[in-house]
DNA sequence: TTGCCCCCATACGCTTTGCGGATGGGCCGG
DNA sequence: CCGGCCCATCCGCAAAGCGTATGGGGGCAA
């Protein structure tokens, strides 16, 4: 009986609630997780968990095997690290969550670099911007943009976002270009679903601060979709300063109200903080730190 | 892949620097051990092992690893534990060494009681006078009486040895009885080698210390073999009182030099200091020490 | 030096473990 | 009341992994 795989099994049905879900989650079929667990629990000669049909919560005695189990596999793991970890090399998985734009345009372009750098390790990139639950989804970190408060995660500072305000010559030759942030009462502002700001734009300029409430006809869930709708005129936007590049670069977006600074949001890596960050998570988040310090669109230290 | 299986053998063997020695040691084939070290190898992508065809020595890797896959196995083995701690109970296997005669005589009657009162338990008691290396010989725990001085050891006393020198009425009524210990270089006295004082017996009445050597006809290096001897009338023989505990209350041995006093000795439970020690190591032997505790032969508290 | 024994690696046939698909009972939500 | 999702169980089959048998290599003793 290989513990080590009915280990993982139960840990992931207690994370998931339920077997189906865990199948699904190991690429296994439910009679499989079904049986693992029960021979787990027969081992053990206790029941870890309530069955229901609607799912499964877990008992006294799976509550206290289930950190133990956990235990377990993170020394797993790390046996297994361990011998490429003397050479400096990882390998192995890892499943890392980040903003849809954000990861299409600034992680996946840096990720043959690291890949090339660690023949071993391969990525999972679950890209979406409503950030679910890290244990949930079975990611080992995710990207986050913006501030984090959660006390289950670790979160590590690897960048900055800049923020400043766009819009696409085309809608400024219709609506005109705004002189002050109160003008933007009078634009169509696009708005972003994922910001914790919400409708209220708040700029800085010489410790002044303005905060102003705006409107518009559109509205989307996801930056990606929000960026489209800028390069097609129909608004102005409050945007992370790495999602128009080379847009502003070339001018199909201009940067409106310079002196007015929307503030900063730092990009952060989340990691859970129940288990210790193994080598080669750890790799791949130094990596995209290194690389995004080097980057002036996402660092607040080099200007170049 | 059995994981932990692999471990287990790479440590087996890395322990006992042999693949067959391991296979005997884990009641399996040496093709076995061999296939899942070498598979161990090839996962890990590296030489553990430097084999020659008479034994193995660890490599760089291999040593980095062993310390890892052992804190996995611990971890995986507290795991399989916890829910049993959670209840008081233990349950497994526990190997335990001891000295023949005392084994025979103080730690098998008090077995019973342990086993009945851990259902899950099972022991596999190691007996022998040559003490030899735990983690060789696979060993949770191993009973000494005497000194011992391990660095890799813990030691835990739990008893102690009075010591009572003897003879069977037969050997006296034939070569009379000793007055002072300096009357013993004209006795037989029966030696056992497992002692470290040698052939120099200590014996100590109120401060002073007589040192004597002594010379004699019979030597063996198992004590229930001297416990034999000195029942047949072969000799004088300073023993242990517990090797004879229902003999002198019987009057088939008698006690000679009363009033002067061989050193008492430690009786000794020695652990690895390697790792933990496992709640079911642990409740065998609290439950010696708790036993001994109430055994006037093995203490010197109670003297009921 | 020669012969013997013990060591480890490999090949092969077979058992056994363990998988996935199918089925059945149970509960919730529509 | 019915449809869908859940978990437990049964069954046929494939793959993993065992032990036996075999071969090469080196130390040790005669």
């Amino acid at each position: 009986m290989d513990l080590l795989l009915h280990f993982r099994a139960f840990v992931r049905v207690a994370e998931l609630g339920g077997f189906s879900a865990a199948a699904r989650a190991l690429n296994t079929s439910q009679p499989a997780v079904s049986r693992q667990v029960a021979d787990l629990e027969a081992r053990l000669g206790a029941r870890l968990l309530h069955r229901s049909s609607t799912g499964v919560s877990l008992t006294e005695e799976g509550r206290a095997f289930l950190d133990a189990a956990r235990q377990a596999l993170d020394s797993a793991d790390g046996a297994l690290g361990a011998v490429g970890a003397r050479r400096g090399e990882v390998a192995g998985e890892v499943r890392l969550g980040a903003p849809l734009a954000f990861g299409r345009l600034h992680i996946v372009p840096r990720l043959p670099a690291l890949l090339e750098r660690h023949l071993g390790l391969s990525l999972d990139l679950v890209l979406g911007d409503a950030f679910g639950d890290l244990v949930q989804d079975g990611l080992d970190a995710t990207i986050r943009i913006g501030v984090v408060t959660d006390p289950g995660l670790i979160v590590r500072r690897i960048g900055l976002t800049r923020r400043v305000t766009v819009a696409s010559p085309a809608y400024l030759a219709k609506a005109g270009a705004p002189r002050h942030p109160d003008d933007l009462a009078k634009h169509d502002c696009l708005r972003f679903a994922g910001l914790s700001t919400g409708d209220t734009w708040v700029f800085e300029r010489a410790g002044e601060v303005a905060r102003v409430p705006v409107t518009g006809r559109f509205r989307a869930s996801a930056s990606d979709a929000v960026r489209t709708a800028v390069l097609a005129g129909m608004g102005i936007f409050v945007a992370p300063v790495w999602l128009f590049g080379p847009e502003i670069a070339s001018g199909e977006v201009v940067t409106l109200l310079e002196d007015w600074a929307p503030p900063a949001v730092p990009i952060q890596v989340a990691t859970s903080s129940r288990r210790q960050v193994p080598p080669r998570v750890r790799a791949v988040t130094d990596h995209l730190a290194a690389e995004f310090r080097l980057d002036p669109l996402l660092t607040d230290y080099g200007m170049g």
